[in-house]
DNA sequence: TTGTAGGCGTTATCAT
DNA sequence: ATGATAACGCCTACAA
């Protein structure tokens, strides 16, 4: 593999300003521009990647941790970031946390100790605390789907309270009065913004929060099922189930149909987040948008930005869900 | 940040046997390694991984490229390769090919000068020429989902032909004869195979293969559902749709459903792949099981066999399908 | 505009 | 077993 020193002595130019050249500064005539480029060329030489990582400091990789690879979630986000990233000649490593804390604390360190000149994380088993003790070190750290007040800026995130509320008063548009929820763990952040929503539209509709239609599921699909399940027993009807996501509003057609519940015609029903499987739903399901692509590419954007400076990016923080609508939900007069 | 320089000092020792006590060698005496580790501990030291790949010529990364990021299938592939390769300490660089020629090789280009100790690929617009041409370079390339004979012991393959007949022979034992098959494309090795063992189990059964009960797909959701119009236009009756992936089969479930047939009672369905999703649809899908979790961590283990040389790792390259029997298909008499 | 020289933090090759 | 010392391939003041 031909080095910059070959490349130099073909092209009877120093070694600074085949460097120069290779990092398109300026001040390099024109005339050894060509002669350097025509010596690469004839040596096929190819810039070692990390010889230039140690000099400069700069590894041009960036982090991803995420708590699981695969998923609906995590392919689309990580898929943007890729796109991103690699327009600017940058590559990501990615790392899975698997939600567990000690070991997205892992993923974190080993990211860092690969150099990377920052990190994109996706993940909930790591306190805001620690977040934020984190973005104070030397590697810049952004954060997906998360609001934390004090690194507002480092942060991308969608008003999940606007969703749960825009979710619920479309529903009470269609004229369902007797809503079941089945929402998301309340320990987590967005599970709690949506829950939220979701009662400011009730409350807008002088409709009243009833904890008998109420369940916490675990944002996986099973807790769906078993969510419908646990609220069928109470023997309070309810025209609608509003689930908390994607995947619970899957689990919940399972369980309505368990009980022989036609969808939506003896119960409607609406996701949250607009995974890619909604669509082979059937019926197709009602969702909110989450727009994970565009903030994983806002994300990496922030990083291009202010890591690599970069001067022509726009970056866009704050995202807002938009209700898309599909089949599992039926107007009731 | 601390370097070895420091810690060598502070340990009163030279900087190859502070070198020698990070890479565990042999040599070192008790003493001394406790010393390093001691004044290592006490600088907070951190080696640095772009200098050691300098030295050592191993940037420890290892290239993934794959056709799309998201999807149910990538997903599940990326996860097992990490895991692999964190547990011994290397990490993946991931980039996306989008089916694109030119863009994969720019793809694989771009992990070679990211100095990757070897590749991964899963990707279908790459002639098997330029793959066996490919692995004759310096970096060594492992292939996912397809046999190349020049070089099978880097390819990590299923037997596609056993997996499209294990579907049929199924389908054909609960009875069903007119089968329809909508196909992936046939340019694809293993929309081939699939095909080839749906023809040898009509064969056994002394069935005829049907034209008109063909469609070729694009293994994309749309053209099974595609598919079914077009079959069901030939108004050759059929209970039962064999689809080559569970995408077309999903489909396919909402083409029959366009018609007003019910699934299974009016008309069967099997896929291909066992994708996440497939538990999802309703009626929950039967399927072949397409094992990648286990295909992506061989390849990843062969990586840490003949690249790492580790030696305790054992490795198979071919893989068998399974049936995987849900609620998609219906008993006949 | 161009070239020189020192440095980036390790590993590896010799001696000792 | 340990220690100098030369790579590793490139970047970047600084000098010219």
């Amino acid at each position: 593999m031909a080095t910059i020193y070959e490349v130099s002595a073909l092209a009877g130019v120093s070694l600074s300003s085949v460097s120069r050249v290779l990092n398109n500064h300026e001040h390099v005539s024109e005339k050894t521009k060509q002669k350097v480029m025509a010596a690469m060329d004839e040596l096929g030489y190819r810039p070692n990647s990390v010889a230039r990582s140690l000099a400069s400091n700069r590894s041009n990789s960036i982090g991803v941790l995420v708590s699981e690879l695969h998923g609906p979630f995590y392919g689309e986000m990580l898929s943007s970031i890729e796109i991103e990233l690699r327009k600017a000649g940058k590559h990501a490593v990615v790392t899975a946390g698997h939600s567990v804390e000690q070991s997205e604390k892992d993923g974190i360190n080993f990211l860092i100790d690969r150099n990377c000149d920052a990190i994109i994380i996706l993940i909930d088993s790591l306190s805001d605390e620690f977040v934020i003790e984190l973005s104070k070190g030397s590697t810049p750290v952004v954060i997906l789907n998360r609001l934390i007040p004090e690194i507002k800026d480092k942060c991308f995130y969608i008003d999940n309270e606007l969703g749960g509320y825009l979710a619920t008063k479309y529903i009470i548009e269609q004229g369902h009065k007797n809503l079941a929820y089945i929402s998301g763990p309340l320990f987590k952040q967005d599970a709690n913004e949506r829950l939220d929503g979701h009662k400011r539209a009730l409350n807008e509709a002088n409709l009243k929060f009833d904890d008998e239609l109420f369940y916490e599921g675990d944002f996986l699909t099973t807790s769906g099922r078993v969510g419908i399940d646990h609220l069928l027993k109470k023997n309070k009807p309810f025209t609608a189930a509003i689930c908390a996501n994607d995947e619970m509003a899957s689990g919940a057609m399972k369980g309505l149909r368990d009980h022989n519940m036609l969808i939506p015609k003896d119960c409607s029903v609406i996701g949250f987040d607009n995974v890619y499987f909604a669509n082979y739903l059937h019926p197709e399901l009602t969702t909110m948008n989450y727009p994970i692509n565009e903030m994983a590419k806002m994300s990496a954007q922030w990083i291009l930005k202010n890591v690599y400076k970069h001067s022509d990016v726009f970056v866009n923080n704050k995202f807002t869900p938009e209700l898309i609508i599909r089949e599992s939900i039926k107007k009731v007069e």
